[in-house]
DNA sequence: TGGATTTCTAGAAAACAGTTCTAGAAATTG
DNA sequence: CAATTTCTAGAACTGTTTTCTAGAAATCCA
């Protein structure tokens, strides 16, 4: 990579991380080509060349988290040795990762997301290529081997991820000070209930 | 009601109704003043004189369907006999729910709902007084009883409402025609499992 | 090496959306 | 029937996003 590429990288990446600092401070509204401008000393043309948009950016920014988040799901998945300590891990990366990057997290739940649109977000899963979706994978093979009960992969997936969702959901918006380590320590075995055979 | 009020309010209706067709169509990006005024036949000042900011158009119809959904849960929490019988009723409320009315549905799922924000929800509910959140009421109630397990109401309201809200938004995505009915008839016995003693 | 080309940076100008403002019309009230 | 209120209307203003033109810096190839 030449300097000059080696610089415009480095410029791209001063606008992404201030595009998200300005979402942790401000908030979706807040997020203005004047206030990333202004956060990253970064022109406007550059941020226009580099991204095309405001929405442009704030999709690589999107994708990118995401891209880390199913990263770690599927690792924490991959290490498991049964389905049940998959669902253990599952719910322990999850949480782990919103503790640890709260502001990234508000995005990945936020308006933004739909904005990208699924397309983009099950495109990103299908370039992980093995890594696919930590879950519909997953699914498959513990389906075959009986040790979750025959459900379609939609449903476990739901079962699974929809509780866990609406707990880091709850916590992200901070309307009580849920106790997430309870609530590591109790849902896997309430979730697995819902689907072992 | 004098004919002059009734007129305005049917002025706010038109415009509401507008609102959620454009939105309809063309997504959040596509609700503008133009496209509002457009598609209701309503000038600009009749709108900012009825709702003051297009904000304060979409959170009124966002708040009016927003309603409409607590109101069909609590009714349906309300007519069942056993904790059990309640499950069923809101999974069976929630997914007829966004069948019904899929496009009110994804507005309410949609980033609309964050802006709006938890305080104003909570707001609502607060205002149904008797039939506050169907769920935190039935939790307290059922739980005493020892009908469902000893945990905190959060908990079970996400373990709950996870798994319905999660098959709620995958179908209305359209990502896949999802079968609600099957969802319907599976989903009670297995969010049963996950919250009974 | 050195001119042509690409890539990046820069900000002025244009296009567009949201809101405010002023004014007039229609109905209600005293 | 005058005064007041409520509603409708659209022009003007403000702020934001995007496009456009131009210049600077690095790379590439004759």
């Amino acid at each position: 990579m030449s300097p000059k590429q080696q610089r415009g990288a480095e410029t791209a990446e001063r606008l992404l991380d201030a595009a998200l600092q300005v979402y942790a401070e401000s908030g979706e509204q807040g997020v203005t080509v004047s206030a990333l401008t202004k956060a990253s000393g970064v022109s406007l043309g550059s941020l226009y060349h580099h991204f095309g948009s405001v929405d442009g950016l704030m999709r690589v920014l999107l994708l990118r988290w995401l891209g880390r988040l199913l990263e770690e799901l599927a690792g924490g998945v991959e290490r498991a040795r049964t389905a049940k300590g998959a669902v253990r891990a599952l719910v322990r990366v999850y949480l782990t990762f919103i503790q640890e990057h709260p502001d990234a997290s508000r995005l990945l739940h936020s308006s933004y997301a739909d904005r990208v649109g699924m397309a983009q977000a099950a495109q990103l899963r299908d370039a992980q290529e093995a890594r696919l979706s930590p879950l519909t994978a997953w699914v498959r093979l513990h389906t075959e081997s009986g040790e979750i009960a025959a459900l379609e992969a939609p449903m476990v997936e739901a079962l699974v991820m929809g509780p866990i969702v609406a707990t880091a959901r709850r916590w992200l918006s901070g309307i009580d000070d849920a106790d997430l380590d309870q609530a590591a320590r109790v849902l896997p075995e309430r979730i697995w209930r819902s689907i072992s055979p």
